[in-house]
RNA sequence: GGGCUCGUAGCUCAGCUGGAUAGAGCACCUCCCUUCUAAGGAGGCGGUCACAGGUUCGAAUCCUGUCGGGCUCACCA
């Protein structure tokens, strides 16, 4: 039983048999840190129900306490604040059962539990990868990772928007002005050779355009007419219809920018546990907008394209099926929806990562899906977030303003490797080792950096200020974590100094004790963690346990300067542990821990 | 114009379903490496929580309005 429980319950019975009254929930909080005490009750709320001055029932609830709870030290009241001092065996005892756990917090998941599939990344096909990507990405991948932890079983997935339009544009010009290179023959990545013909198009487009407008054409016949365009569409058309060149074609360069996109996915360290193409799911969807006009979830205009009316709802009109009877993103949402729901029966909720742009788009999936009478409908969430921009204002591929994500990447380890460098501590790393590192770190930055932050925040980034080093950042936690490292290699700690139990008779440090609340809050902060959809909530946490450590550290002698003997072995202990948490908290934002750096 | 969202220290951000004197980091200023990693620690400076009302014993947090930034309201994806 928690503490905070047996404390609910022991306040709820002094009430009772000094006041003879019921209580229906005690409100606790931590104590700020200037008063005395762990724990606080609330007094304002119980008011209601017992009348009288705040100062004097806490007194009495606080006596009751004291001697009925063991677990209840002494107490002070202040103002409407009832302060509980715990007593310091409480925590030790705690520590004994959890510290030989590595995997403290962490569920394992539940096999008859709902499942649950994450959506990230699902770029085009046409561009390299961005800082835009980088972020959905690390979010994604993050929030998979933490959902799995609170039990779940998590399935991660992607969709690949590798049909339309823009897949024609890149083939067009690549067949016009590639002279047959490929990525082996250039030695580029195969989504930037890709994405540099999806500007070259942009380019002869635009020059098109210009000569038409000479010639005397408006500005919007211009745009229409354009002959690259033009011969695009008809690119497009015979894919539909399924031209053996032209899917040979497809096939060759969409090979090369999986290629490329797979690098940039292994050095950002995330993974996809199931795919989805668009070129084949882009026709489903079209058989329930049948069925949901037979079950009038749909209806029909005179000229044959079917909407969904959200108006009760307080939404507009939405289209599901054009005129034509083709699809439209709507359509092809819906109908990958309902089939990743039969790929996957123990499914019972989805999570799609995708930016805030398109949260109307989401909030109309989500309420048709429901109207369909899905019962996994009611579990749907996007995952939110506003765009990463610029100082000079939004990325734009064709004014190359854009963080390219490999760069980026490259950029941030480069950056790890000059402080590291000038703080010279890696002597004993060869070469290899060295690079490992820097990237380790230059990621961690990274990661860090971005995932600690609220998601729905917009990001402001500016290339020129390079992402921190010092204080609330990736590589301070990831130093804490090496520094614990030196400490166990030095105090030869192995496994089977757990078995030592710490005794429940040492009197906590002060700084000892607040770590041990800190690792307390592990589990909860987990299952917050998930069910909030934040990763933002894992680095507040680990934060504070870092800094919670480093004052401990600084402040403390552990091993050297230590004659206490228990004490020895229980802040070496109280460091493995934390060492530990860092490690798996850290490992749910991705984010690699060095042994040294 | 309708809808959604954000506005907290010079800068970047925390602040859970309302609770004590609003917290960190960066920057700036003091100290601390002959005991275990100074990418660190101890401390200082810095706030009318955009503004105005309201609800409440109590509001950065909830409600309404105003101002300001972003997104969105396609037979595009």
């Amino acid at each position: 039983m928690s503490l905070q429980v047996v404390l609910t319950q022991a306040v709820k019975q002094a009430v009772k048999t000094v006041y003879k009254a019921n209580l229906e929930t005690v409100e606790f909080q931590a104590t700020r840190k200037e008063f005395a005490g762990d724990i606080t009750v609330v007094m304002f709320p119980m008011l209601r129900v017992v009348k009288g001055n705040p100062l004097q029932i806490g007194e009495s609830i606080g006596n009751f306490l004291v001697e009925n709870v063991e677990e209840v030290k002494a107490f002070n009241v202040v103002k409407g604040f009832l302060n509980i001092e715990i007593v310091d065996a409480h925590y030790i005892n705690f520590f004994n059962t959890v510290k030989a756990n590595e995997n403290f917090g962490i569920l394992k998941s539940k096999t008859n539990d709902k499942a649950v599939m994450v959506e990230y990344s699902s770029p085009n096909t046409n561009k390299p990868l961005h800082l835009g990507h980088v972020r959905n990405n690390l979010l994604g991948y993050s929030v998979a990772e933490i959902i799995k932890a609170s039990g779940k079983t998590v399935y991660k997935t992607q969709i690949i928007n590798d049909r339309g339009i823009h897949i024609c544009k890149s083939m067009l010009a690549w067949q016009r002005f590639g002279n047959n290179e490929t990525p082996d023959s250039t030695g580029l990545k195969g989504d930037k050779l890709v994405g540099n013909h999806y500007v070259k198009f942009d380019q002869e487009y635009k020059k098109e355009i210009a000569s038409l407008i000479a010639e005397g054409k408006t500005q919007d016949e211009a745009k229409k007419e354009a002959p690259i365009l033009l011969e695009a569409q008809q690119m497009l058309q015979k894919w539909e219809a399924g031209d053996k060149e032209v899917i040979a074609l497809w096939e060759t360069m969409n090979q090369w920018v999986y290629k490329g996109f797979d690098v940039t996915y292994k050095n950002l360290g995330v993974d996809f546990d199931t795919l989805y193409y668009e070129s084949q799911t882009y026709l489903l969807g079209k058989e329930f907008v049948n069925e949901g006009l037979k079950t009038g979830v749909f209806f029909k205009k005179e000229d044959g394209s079917v909407w969904c009316d959200l108006t009760e709802d307080g939404l507009d009109e939405k289209i599901v099926l054009r005129s034509d009877g083709t699809a439209v993103y709507m359509t092809q949402d819906i109908g990958t929806a309902i089939q990743r729901a039969k790929d996957f029966p123990n499914v019972g909720g989805m999570v799609y990562t995708v930016g805030n742009e398109q949260d109307y788009h989401f909030q109309v999936l989500f309420l048709i899906l429901k109207k369909l009478g899905f019962d996994w409908a009611k579990n749907l969430f996007h995952l939110s977030y506003g765009m990463v921009d610029l100082p000079s204002g939004k990325m734009k591929s064709r004014e190359g303003t854009v963080v390219d994500a490999d760069d980026l990447i490259a950029d941030m380890a480069t950056t790890a490797q000059e402080i590291s460098e000038e703080l010279g501590k890696l002597d004993s790393y060869n070469d290899q080792e060295k690079s490992e590192l820097y990237k380790t770190i230059g990621l961690g930055a990274l990661k860090y950096y971005i995932l600690k932050v609220d998601p729905k925040r917009r990001i402001l980034f500016d290339p020129k200020e390079s992402i921190d080093f010092q204080g609330n950042t990736g590589p301070f936690i990831q130093y804490t974590y090496a520094r614990i490292q030196s400490i166990l290699r030095k105090a030869n700690v192995n496994k089977t100094d757990n078995s030592i139990n710490v005794p429940s008779t040492l009197i906590l440090h002060e700084k000892e004790k607040t770590l041990l609340k800190q690792l307390q809050l592990f589990p909860e902060v987990i299952q917050n963690a998930a069910t909030n959809h934040s990763p933002a909530l894992i680095a507040n946490f680990t934060y504070d346990l870092v800094k919670d450590y480093n004052s401990f550290f600084q402040n403390l002698p552990i091993v050297m300067g230590n004659e206490d003997k228990n004490s020895i072995v229980f802040r070496v202990q109280l460091s493995q542990s934390v060492g530990n948490t860092i490690k798996n908290s850290f490992k749910l934002l991705g984010i690699v821990v060095p042994e040294r750096m």
